[in-house]
DNA sequence: TTGAAAGCGCTAACAG
DNA sequence: CTGTTAGCGCTTTCAA
């Protein structure tokens, strides 16, 4: 319709230069006359590249609380004109299978591997070939996979420390399933901090909040905080620590039923940011926050950089926890 | 490497008819010996269906209420062996422009439109040339563009119903932003069913429980609770039915610091079945379920039924919100 | 039961 | 500045 070759459209299309004006002109009324749009298909048979971004995930595009990374994740790799191809395993190793293998029939560039817990995932780059990060989870026995992951441990020291500078040294901890890396991390954290600081640990005021194993859980923070916080005054833990925010949201009941105030007869803190509970619970918690929307965009960051062939670092990358003070310490 | 031509070849990669039990045995020797995968790019090219399904989302990958809707979406689409490339437009009509063009530059089979509310969207199917399905939202002006979303006539007919079945008469409502499709739906239910019962409605128990703009909210349901609770007991709501579970939460909260006893002194009923809050807050909430799984499946498996070419039904189809049955009312 | 030829829509390499 | 040729990896058509 331009009365141009193929390639001359081609060109235009890709904005490549040495194109005369009039012709330019010609192509685009052409192309907008015909609502012509390239066909990427076609494109990625002759090319090397996809476009795509593979996303693979475990339980996280479906569970309220990672979203986060998803987001991170969206943000850095649109600002690439990359695409996004999502596929969830459900935690099961046969759909992996399954959709590693769609990936590389539609060749894409790269993948990213999310979690819905911090934790550690059988994963072997040598029987895989795509480029790949991991993003809230490590692989285990190979440290040299690219995997950017909460501080846990930092996080943990942070609430402890804010808990004690609070001049709280009568501290209470419960805890997520204990069997979680996170919950390890944060314990470690938890005890290291008491020690140097000269507070006593007291090992019945730490206690596991959930029943259960990890994916079936049910939590029992409610009974566990009125069993530590239903007794005389003085031998009242005066500071809770909890393993995530709805723990710390069922301390506050807990609080509140047995007609203590949060936080002048007992401080609260959570974990994770997660906001409709943190920011939301009266009174709003402190709070120590994942930093999953940066672990979504520097794992993005991370993947496009070895697609673009840069030089990259590679390992596991800890990302900082901050607290989020709001009023419950 | 087996000796043949590329298109026997490609009859044993498609389980074609017609070929020998030699030969399809020693292709399929060669595809794993030289770990062989098609192309799905160039199938693409000659083939007319891409077996992607775009899933356009406004904000509902990465908020999360409404993640169950894609979980529903990819468990259905899982199925057919289709693929899911998601992009999501952060509810600007720009970015959505760009997805859609996206969307057509793959040569995508059909597409999926889900959004974080209840609400009527501007689409105009004359417009997109793609075979379209809407989940969780309407299209303004064209009733005929099928969709599927929670009745929320019904849910908030439910929830009032409920309150006047466990015997309560003094009932107030703390309501969503009344701008919002799904509070205005609600609203009449409940104005419906309380004067269908003879029960009297009180204007003044009848308040938004957010300042602001949609998008831009914040949440207000503990003073508004603490200011409709906070009188004598004559005075006083006996039951308060909730726009969401953030405020049916907030509610608690209020009934809690007057010293009020839930749901003895004061039953709530909240709305969504937000699990991490129905569930975890004290008392465990009962609440109206929006059916967020059923609207992503059902919505997946009409389009697929649409791209089989199978006659089906157009327009809008309403989504029953069960009553979950806790204890706080 | 198998293969040859042609072509899907695009772009790299080269020529003019 | 523009066009030609060739070919990406696959499948359709038709012939053997």
């Amino acid at each position: 319709m331009a009365g141009v070759s193929d390639k001359t459209v081609s060109r235009v299309v890709n904005g490549e230069p040495n194109i005369s004006v009039k012709t330019r002109t010609r192509v685009e009324d052409a192309i907008k006359a015909l609502n012509y749009i390239p066909n990427q298909a076609a494109r990625m048979v002759r090319n090397r590249r996809s476009g795509l971004i593979g996303l693979i995930t475990d339980v996280v595009t479906t569970t309220p609380y990672s979203v986060e990374i998803i987001r991170g994740i969206q943000d850095r790799v649109s600002d690439a004109r990359q695409n996004l191809l999502i596929a969830n395993t459900s935690g099961a190793a046969e759909q992996e299978q399954k959709v590693w293998r769609t990936f590389q029939e539609h060749r894409i560039d790269g993948v990213l591997l999310a979690t819905m817990y911090h934790h550690e995932i059988a994963f072997d780059p040598a029987e895989r070939s795509l480029p790949t990060v991991l993003a809230n989870c490590t692989a285990r026995g190979h440290p040299d996979v690219t995997a950017f992951v909460p501080d846990d441990y930092q996080g943990g020291a942070t609430a402890a420390r804010h808990a004690i500078d609070c001049g709280h040294t009568k501290i209470g901890f419960l805890t997520l399933n204990p069997s979680i890396l996170a919950a390890k991390l944060r314990r470690q954290a938890f005890e290291d901090v008491m020690s140097a600081h000269g507070v006593p640990i007291r090992a019945d005021w730490i206690r596991p909040a959930y029943l259960g194993d990890v994916g079936h859980e049910t939590i029992c923070a409610y009974d566990v905080a009125r069993a530590l916080l239903d007794v005389p005054t003085g031998e009242r833990p005066t500071a809770l620590l909890a393993g995530d925010d709805e723990i710390a949201m069922q301390c506050i009941f807990a609080a509140l039923s047995l007609g203590l105030r949060v936080p002048e007869d007992i401080a609260i803190i959570g974990f994770d940011d997660f906001r409709v509970i943190s920011a939301t619970v009266v009174p709003p918690l402190t709070t120590v926050a994942l930093p999953y929307y940066e672990i979504g965009f520097r794992a993005a960051d991370r993947l496009l950089a070895m697609l673009a062939g840069q030089a990259v670092a590679t390992g596991v990358e800890r990302l900082r926890c901050p607290l989020i003070k709001r009023d419950s310490c």
